[in-house]
DNA sequence: CATGAATGAGCCTTCATTCAT
DNA sequence: AATGAATGAAGGCTCATTCAT
């Protein structure tokens, strides 16, 4: 009930700031509250029980309405797929810019992409929680999706030096697979996501590697 | 299919020896075909895309049949559920007896874990594919049903010599959402669930293992 | 729960003691049984919301069983409509055999009436809960029994001295309906069956005698 | 049938003088087509015999349609049974109001209540039809509703002269229970509910009474 | 832009009934 | 006599989607 208020509070506020500043087109606003409050739901619900009817509601919005605005329940989870895409990658990107070394720049990331996906972002919790198969007809356009931002992980774990022949696919699904589950079990109040991905990568980070990397 | 006419053979086996010998209810059977058909059914498609017509149907029933044998959906959740539970416990309890030591163990209970879901059995499948939520009115039995099982990995991570004062609650995590979340990026072909079991451990101790000398 | 235990203690009981003393065939007990738990879930639910499962169940069966005993879900009504109106035909006839008057036998036809249906026969009150209407295929014969049965308040009602041309067959609606209306708003610990015919009949000979002296 | 296309007809009818002149919503119409026929159901076969198929056929309308207009079958029972009471006793208030003494009330209140439930009106039919237990997850205000409205006839009987104690309360049940189980052998052809209604309460009336009235 | 109203396919479930054993 | 197992028709309800206004 609350955070249904809040969200439509929120879309009128925004529409306010919009509409005195950047004057950007009305239709947009509905459209991104339409967004908000689908990710929400998807992010919460996932997208078999999340239904056209709920997030129109939560827009203050009748169902038939939201047509207007989006094709199909399969283009808006697309859509919100996409953002959050786009809000991931750029919180992982930035984090990964400032860090000095491969595995700060690895925990860097890991801990960008715990936060916006736990804390941040029902968008970027999307992309974990609904599975591509969930929406057959859009689904290798959610995959393509997910491997653009994945991939920035293979270039992470490329960049560390280590030590043998390690196969750092696997490495990599290690790390990814941990992190993307957390959303099965993280309740707020335990360990913050940036001190999980450093326990994490604590875990796997090799003495060796730190020496090396001091030299 | 092919293990559904598997289990028909093994159903008129079962059938044969059980009038011979300990004559055993003879609605075992159909109750079994639909548990399969309703694992199968589980572990590939979730709980909501799943219908009481495709399992009935890949039994080769009418829906209303079904509800001859389980209550519900729910009910029918629940019975997969617990066998699943039952098979991947079993499964990695064998392993773990017999393996030599804490680490060794512990790769073990991740092979073990890991093969069960990704290649042995639909019915472990549906423990890491279904969410509680998905079925709220039996989900605190199904929250029940996994903490009974995960407990197990809790105790082998206590069992580990680590260096220092490890989160040892962090390293359980890191390794079981690595191991559940292989379902969504496994496709036989490529390294086994225990070259991967072997991998995801290998990592992890090799790390401890430089930490500890480096020290 | 109890009364269901206790209906199947009943039915023990009644198989003992009828193997010892008159030997009647086995079937009609369990016939009687399923008559008797028909009857009760019928006064209490009414026709549609009564199973075949219910009924079954109350007789310790299982709903096929009871099927080589009743033809049909009809039949069974049937049959306890029968034993309803035998029952309460015998009961009424009885009370007004033991009456010296007309106004008497009035009064103790509706006592006798009221106390069948209310306390003492879930098969009575089946007559006055169940409709004919309820099951179309069978409504003919329901009719004709509940008429063969109201004819008595016909002759009871023929048999009063009455003042002028009354309308001898709306003073019998008017008493019938409220008879039977009873089975709604009755509740045992207020007047006794035998009161209300009391008050019932009082006010109507009341009102005659007044309109007679009036003259 | 017929008076379904009345329905019609009247629906065209306050769609001219809406537009014109109050702009009454639209929706009303088909709300109110929908509600007539589950009256007309609701009162020939009761309500566990009547399906949402039935009634949302009769309205022209696939059985989905309906929950457009109403939330469940429950709820439409609900509707029908408000409305039905707001007809009966605006039916009976006006007759009430119109008659000089106690017992000419009294009598009008029977007329009026029997030309409702009989000729008038499906609605009011239902409330008579249909039990509360019937539909248990709204008995409660089933049974409030019906308990307002047979208020009317407590006050009514209290307002008699009767001579000595009378229990009012038995007067009162007699009474309407004859009326109301008019419905199970009312056709139309015999004596009309005004005759009916007169002849019931002659039975009851007291001749001192009358005498009384007069002085 | 949005609504009111409806569609139609499909969902889970119930239930009287059947029948081989 | 009774059971296990199934049938098939139906029931209440949901939901993505459409479309005239």
């Amino acid at each position: 009930m609350e955070s249904l208020e809040n969200k439509q509070l929120f879309g009128i506020l925004l529409l306010m700031t919009e509409q005195a500043a950047f004057r950007a087109p009305r239709q947009d606003n509905r459209r991104r509250q339409l967004l908000a409050a689908a990710a929400r739901r998807l992010a919460h619900q996932g997208f078999r029980a999340t239904t056209i009817r709920d997030i129109a509601g939560d827009a203050g919005m009748l169902p038939g309405s939201l047509y207007y605005h989006f094709a199909s329940k399969n283009d808006l989870l697309l859509a919100v797929y996409e953002e959050g895409v786009r809000r991931i990658a750029a919180n992982v990107d930035r984090a990964v810019a400032g860090a000095a070394n491969p595995w700060a720049r690895l925990e860097a990331a890991c801990a960008a992409h715990l936060e916006t996906v736990l804390d941040h972002s029902d968008y970027a919790q999307v992309i974990v929680r609904v599975l591509p198969q969930d929406a057959p007809e859009v689904s290798d356009r959610l995959i393509t999706l997910r491997d653009a931002y994945e991939g920035r992980f293979k270039r992470l774990v490329d960049d560390l030096a280590l030590p043998g022949p390690s196969d750092r696919r696997n490495l990599r699904l290690l790390l990814l697979g941990a992190l993307n589950w957390s959303q099965v079990w993280y309740r707020p109040g335990g360990d913050t996501p940036a001190a999980l991905a450093r326990s994490f990568t604590g875990y796997i980070k090799h003495a060796l590697d730190e020496a090396q990397e001091a030299r």
